[in-house]
DNA sequence: TGTTTATATGAACATTCATACATACCTTTG
DNA sequence: CAAAGGTATGTATGAATGTTCATATAAACA
């Protein structure tokens, strides 16, 4: 019985596999769903809210920066991050709407 | 200006952060999109398939069993395995759906 | 029973990742 | 211009991961 073949080419595996494992992180999808709930939100209220602290978050945050999810802007002091790729939230989505195991 | 407060708890972005982390490979990614569209697949199927090394498969596999995701069954010398958790797909559906960067 | 086929296991190793800490860099304000 | 607030950077360190290789187990078959 032959297999039916997958779908999805290599380049877009590893693109998807990248993309997923940035924010495959505790802190990091909270960011996320920050930022969906926010449209831009500073260092610090993000740090406020997650209760994070300021080196490890900014790491994060630049992070998912250079990886293209998020974009950010600086205003004064301040540097607001926002989501760049708003695709990302759908899965969030997929996360709070299952009873499942996910 | 308040933040709107993020939705979901530690706990949930704790057990989404492992699932997503232990799909975001290419590999075990293509793994579940062949088991989406073929029921139930032997090791020796999907490696021929995916043409991934027996030894490197079997890890990827049991990893992903232990962590709910897969479920097998051993019929003869082959042991064929199948998704678990049906709802990992959705992600996949985004992955494949999206023009955009994923 | 010996051999082949299918799969799992385990150790070793290199690589990547998460976190913490110290410090630097801007910007605003006194 | 000094101090304070907000953010970034660099380094060190330990932990987790991905891969390979060698070997083990277990079923089928000659």
């Amino acid at each position: 019985m032959a297999v039916v073949a997958y779908k999805i080419n290599r380049e877009k595996l590893e693109k998807a596999a990248y993309i997923l494992k940035t924010v495959a992180h505790p802190t990091r999808l909270a960011i996320v769903d920050l930022l969906r709930l926010n449209d831009r939100l500073s260092v610090n209220e993000i740090g406020d809210t997650l209760e994070v602290e300021q080196s490890l978050l900014s790491h994060h945050l630049i992070t998912m920066k250079l990886k293209g999810i998020l974009r950010s802007e600086k205003e004064g002091q301040s540097v607001y991050y926002s989501l760049k790729e708003r695709d990302v939230t759908k899965l969030i989505d997929c996360i709070e709407h299952c009873d499942c195991n996910m």
